[in-house]
DNA sequence: ATAAATTTTTTACGCGCGTAAAATTTAGCT
DNA sequence: AGCTAAATTTTACGCGCGTAAAAAATTTAT
């Protein structure tokens, strides 16, 4: 590790002894050499401090080791964390991950993308913004660069879909709200940013009506990924102008639901399940901070650690040449009750 | 931007009629020629799809124009707010940037460093983990790389160090407590992950000593990142042995006051300014979700946009050759009125 | 021990672009 | 128009490594 420097491969073969070629092979691949020829590399590793040249490397390699991490918003903690996760399993699996934002904005996806070309990418792993995405300008990506979409699906394009599934998800949390109280209204925006709020709501509308009871949908203005904002306004009009039904409130996400919760302390409503409180309130995701509110948050949580596997192996396996045809795979989340619902 | 693709710069001079060189430079950077041939040029890529290969082009360019940013944190969303900051001017000057998160562990941050150095960039944006960083490796580091140190100083490394004036952050909050009623005691961790935390406590103290009062710091345990738990466990146990002398308590940072909230609801404790609340808390960051705590976060926020640009500007200018002496800037932050004090 | 299979070495070329130096063209100015 | 300064073109080399092919060495099997 530590050792005098050796300014490139020729240079590290005449001091270690072993041909540049055989070098090359090694840190393309240490397992593609034979195990006493590893050693000795490795050996010479720890005396001289050599990191091959990743330009040089990366310029007739057919197959960059690169991976592109693209997330629609990293400022939000549930893509920071899952982007996290991603990161930490492409490393383990010997591949170099670059992490992306789109910013929650169209311009910077369709830019994020044109720097991900120029990295080859070996694979990339993305999850688009949704509605807001230039489908077009995916496709074009996708046919180009393997790509593995995750978290928010778009029709049927790149190499597979992992994410939640969000019938389950809202199916399950309907379920116990009206096992445990009155029935739920369901929360959200008019205009959804991302495709899976829309199945969260027809979920809970299928829901309502299987358990015999009547769906309630309120849809509030907002646009943009500031959600706890528009939660926090949306909510406020909501509870003026009394537009939620009953005492139980299914929000669409966590993010929307922080930002209710605001709104009712703002309105001095009390919120939980104990005796003195007026309303019920839940969302769904298991967004980090779910548990910090006040109340803390009942919701149904993502299974990140399953999603970010199934994504990242589903990758591998395509980049490695396991071609696999297109498939969806949509995990279960789990109910975490809290004192809000 | 649409049109045949170019295999390479060679092919684009035949097709533009521009000699490869001057497309060199031009790429290189395009207000180095002539206004009249960065136009034909210009023209000529609408043209053509043709993007130079980055990997050619840093592998003898003596400075690449990438720049490293690093933060100790990418799911604490303040942190991701700065990147996101710090990244969008790195474009708009010709950057090429790429994020990297420590994760809060210093054997990652050591990789970060290891990883940014192959990269050759042409500066870093570095916030380090504080406490816990590997000191000689980031020495070694910034005596290789044009660094700029931002949010958490440590000695004089680096190009410079940018930061808030945490001093400043507490004099002021600890001021406003004290006029408006009872004067607070400090709650912080007891092993903090930044020297930021020393200085807001000595702050405090000073602060409270000039206005007459006595100090009071109530340090908890806790390692690691999770500050929330950690405020929310220690709250707990500062509230039920009654380790709180006045009604009013300053945080060290937002994170911890978050998790202090959590456990004064969990207890029944009612927090705000009103005449039916038992305390009062304050935060100290400007924290992007203090606005939605119940109550809404009373904090001193850092001020993002003058953060990121004195860093970045800074950094630019050195990349750029205008060398200047190692500085320290410290901006003042802005206190944020809300219920909870 | 000998042959066969595998691995390593030798040799050599090319990737796409940066960059230097000299020759040539163009622009700016009187 | 004529001159100078600046920009562009021509020519040519090198960066560090991937990679292919053939020769040599090593390991494994018989």
């Amino acid at each position: 590790m530590a050792g005098e420097k050796v300014r490139n491969m020729e240079e590290f073969a005449r001091m270690s002894g072993i041909s540049r070629p055989t070098l090359s092979k090694f840190f393309n691949d240490p397992t593609s050499v034979r195990a006493s020829t590893r050693s000795r590399i490795e050996a010479a590793l720890e005396q001289f401090d050599y990191r091959p040249n990743i330009y040089a490397m990366n310029q007739n390699r057919k197959l960059t080791k690169n991976i592109g991490i693209v997330v629609p918003l990293l400022s939000d903690p549930y893509f920071a964390e899952i982007a996290r996760n991603l990161e930490q399993r492409c490393i383990a699996a010997g591949y170099r991950p670059t992490l992306f934002s789109s910013h929650g904005d169209t311009a910077l996806e369709v830019e994020v993308l044109q720097t991900l070309r120029s990295l080859k990418p070996a694979g990339v792993l993305l999850a688009p913004l949704g509605r807001a995405s230039d489908n077009k300008a995916l496709e074009a990506f996708c046919a180009e660069v393997p790509t593995l979409i995750f978290d928010s699906s778009v029709e049927e394009i790149g190499l597979s879909f992992v994410g939640s599934d969000n019938v389950q998800f809202t199916t399950h949390i309907t379920d116990y709200l009206c096992r445990t109280g009155e029935p739920p209204c369901f929360f959200e925006m008019k205009t959804p940013a991302n495709p899976n709020a829309h199945r969260r709501r027809q979920a809970y509308i299928a829901a309502m009506e299987s358990f015999g009871h009547t769906p309630e949908v309120v849809s509030v203005e907002g646009e943009g990924w500031g959600f706890e904002e528009i939660g926090r306004l949306g909510g406020h009009e909501a509870l003026t102008n009394k537009w939620f039904s009953t005492n139980t409130i299914l929000c669409s996400n966590d993010r929307l639901a922080i930002g209710l919760l605001t709104a009712c302390y703002e309105q001095g409503v009390r919120v939980g399940r104990g005796q003195d409180c007026a309303i019920r309130v839940a969302g769904q995701d298991g967004h980090p901070h779910s548990r910090y509110t006040c109340p803390p948050l009942t919701t149904i949580s993502h299974n990140y650690d399953a999603v970010s596997q199934t994504a990242a192996i589903a990758l591998f396996l395509a980049i490695e040449g396991q071609l696999s045809p297109w498939k969806s795979t949509r995990l279960e989340g789990q109910l975490i009750l809290r004192d809000s619902a």
